[in-house]
DNA sequence: ACCTATTTGTTGTTTAAGACAACAAGTATC
DNA sequence: GATACTTGTTGTCTTAAACAACAAATAGGT
């Protein structure tokens, strides 16, 4: 079944925008592949070996990706060159949280080369966060080199971004409301700013990078201290709704419990899986996800085994309505839900297909996040990448 | 923020690629609009006048649209010519229901030429519609003229169907399971069958032609004596899943109740919005749409008010849900839950805010379909439509 | 009624870029 | 060391869109 509803592709193509599509296929090619064979690249795209010769050429002079001779034997014939994004190429990663500002250093081949965690008072405001992130931008750009370019920053948010403005429209655990951050940090730094909602980007780094590779449709479900999130590929591309608020699956309602989430629905995924609950039962205060996952996989009692129990079966529910409604081919877990999960994975899959058609739940896997504290870093960086490839030759890089 | 999670444009784009594209494009855009001016097929697609020019030639001479001279003034300047789709390619669209199948012609403008309903024993088995239709379908294929053209077969399906082979994987009203529908179809007429789910076609006509034109984010539910079906467009996709079973929003559980849907599920919308009680409530025992919201308009009793309030609470907690999931600009009901809609939208409207996060509801809109007894028709002879724009020089046409 | 400004359709030429073919380069196998 | 095979490179061909100039058809002003 064909499935463009009609109101995307009314643009014409001409040559010019030929060549700009297949550079932008290319250099993507390029970019989540790390490294990729001059000869896969034209199996894969389908172009004349001309042709891929003369687009890696131009991408090369352009300083975005390098050519090198492929180690290893790779068969007969004459050896094909390996093509590897250009390592000077970089993208900052901001992630905020709520008592410390992250700010790393991404290069285009997906390498974290610079992490700094700034620890910061309770309930730092937008400002605050720009500050230091834009204090520790401008360190980190001094001890670079000059050959470095920067493709911009890209910035996870625990909130909901309006896509149009780069607005954070509201960040509940950060307590934001309304700040044009993206305007700021943008005005601090002299950089592209591109902001995301944070469990969309881990989704969007599962997809490329982790366990959900080559993966056209996919649910995530990220738990942290600040609630559950989600992130939504159908058909290849990320759910990002009219505004850029979709993907709040833990918002789902699917009880008729009075419990409330942290955004005061009742009922909802978030308010009936709950970490706090966990860490409450095992007297655990501030925990990190590895002590709880400890304590989850170490835990005997009854009283232990029912609780974490009950959380799967909420959890389950969910995902039997998220299996219903975008039968994905796989479901990634990342947060503690991964620790959930793990303690008993049989029994969360059977329960899942028990509340899910057994069309849509056919084939389903469930499976945990594989890019752990990488995961937001990758994520926010693939924004300003992702700026770069959609438009590799009018895309200024700047300076370090 | 942009959106591809880069698993799907791999493809480079040679000339020839370019041409296809360009003819997809002006075609689709004739087919979407009806009739469309060639200065407005330019100043859309951004070719040039030249080029458009040519395209429509190649598609004239493929026997696909027409020009003719613009009546009415059209304002200064020499008077554009007006494109339309010809008129003699056509589709069919077949409608099993569970007491009868409804075959169809449709223009490639869109217009609903010919409908005929079979009536059918209760319970047909898919060969009996198979049988009925290719009748059907060979009897009006007599009464064309010679210059008629058929693009293929469209089905509307009440229930899940696997994309990949166009098998009907379980239709519970009709009680089909496992029915290789699509290529007995073909082997009866001779004709390209393709299959979709009733509810996504819906979705998609109304997205197309109906009251969600040029929405690119859209949310559709409909309902009718077989239970609540749904279909997204999310970035201007139909939302499909891996095998092609998502959008059945109808399943997605919504509360603690054990009240059972039609597939078994318990607590889902479908189990608690239901045609049914609404019908029994009013004793009505076979009833149109038209009927049962006759009696819903007129309704005066508080205890009539009571469950029609709480069959719209139910809906607008599944509301709730879709809009944190997916953000839509536009939600679109359909089939009696327009009636539950047209009883007191304010009232839907209000607490469908009220179960979801500020953000995503804040522009949302709740409109009731526009298509009427054409959704499914129009819906299911875009299956085969989109197969020929999406490639208008190598598909082929069959003859009447 | 005629002239001008404006928009659109048509035709011939130019240009960009991918395909293609021929050849050179480098590897594995016998 | 010869052969088969694959890949990179270079020059030519081909396709299709852009461009420019002109013709056609309208509205408005005089």
């Amino acid at each position: 079944m064909v499935s463009n509803a009609g109101a995307v592709t009314n643009r014409g193509q001409s040559s010019d925008s030929v060549r700009q599509h297949n550079l932008s296929t290319v250099l993507r090619l390029v970019h989540l592949n790390r490294e990729i064979l001059r000869s896969r690249l034209t199996s894969i795209t389908g172009l004349n070996r001309s042709t891929v010769s003369a687009l890696i050429s131009e991408l090369e002079e352009l300083g975005l990706v390098v050519e090198s001779e492929s180690k290893g034997r790779s068969g007969v014939g004459r050896p094909s060159l390996m093509v590897k994004p250009n390592e000077n190429v970089v993208a900052f990663s901001v992630n905020p949280e709520i008592d410390a500002t992250t700010v790393s250093v991404v290069t285009l081949s997906g390498q974290v080369v610079e992490r700094r965690r700034k620890l910061m008072g309770s309930h730092p405001s937008p400002e605050d966060a720009v500050r230091v992130s834009a204090e520790v931008i401008a360190e980190m750009r001094k001890s670079f080199g000059t050959q470095v370019k920067i493709a911009g920053i890209g910035v996870s948010v625990p909130g909901q971004v309006r896509t149009s403005d780069g607005v954070i429209r509201y960040a509940p655990q950060l307590g934001w409301v309304e700040s044009a951050f993206a305007t700021s940090l943008s005005q601090e730094t002299g950089l592209d700013v591109y902001l995301g909602n944070d469990a969309s980007l881990g989704c969007l780094a599962e997809a490329r990078f982790g366990t959900a590779k080559n993966v056209n449709d996919l649910v995530f479900l990220f738990a942290g201290s600040g609630g559950i999130g989600g992130g939504v590929v159908s058909n290849g591309f990320t759910v990002g709704g009219a505004a850029g608020y979709a993907g709040e699956l833990g918002h789902m309602k699917i009880s008729s419990s009075g419990r409330l989430d942290y955004s005061g629905l009742p009922g909802t995924l978030e308010s009936l899986v709950r970490r706090e609950d966990l860490l409450d039962f095992f007297k655990l205060y501030v925990a990190t996800d590895e002590e709880l996952d400890a304590e989850i996989k170490s835990s005997e009692s009854p009283r232990a085994k029912r609780l974490i129990h009950d959380q799967l079966d909420s959890l389950a529910e969910g995902l039997s309505n998220l299996v219903n409604i975008f039968n994905p081919e796989v479901i990634v877990l990342a947060g503690f839900l991964t620790s959930l999960f793990e303690f008993d994975p049989d029994y969360l899959l059977t329960q899942v297909k028990k509340g899910s058609l057994a069309a849509a739940a056919e084939r389903v896997v469930i499976r945990k996040g594989a890019l752990g504290s990488d995961l937001l870093v990758l994520g926010a960086a693939e924004l300003p990448f992702d700026a770069l490839i959609s438009a590799p030759t009018s895309f200024t890089l700047k300076p370090a």
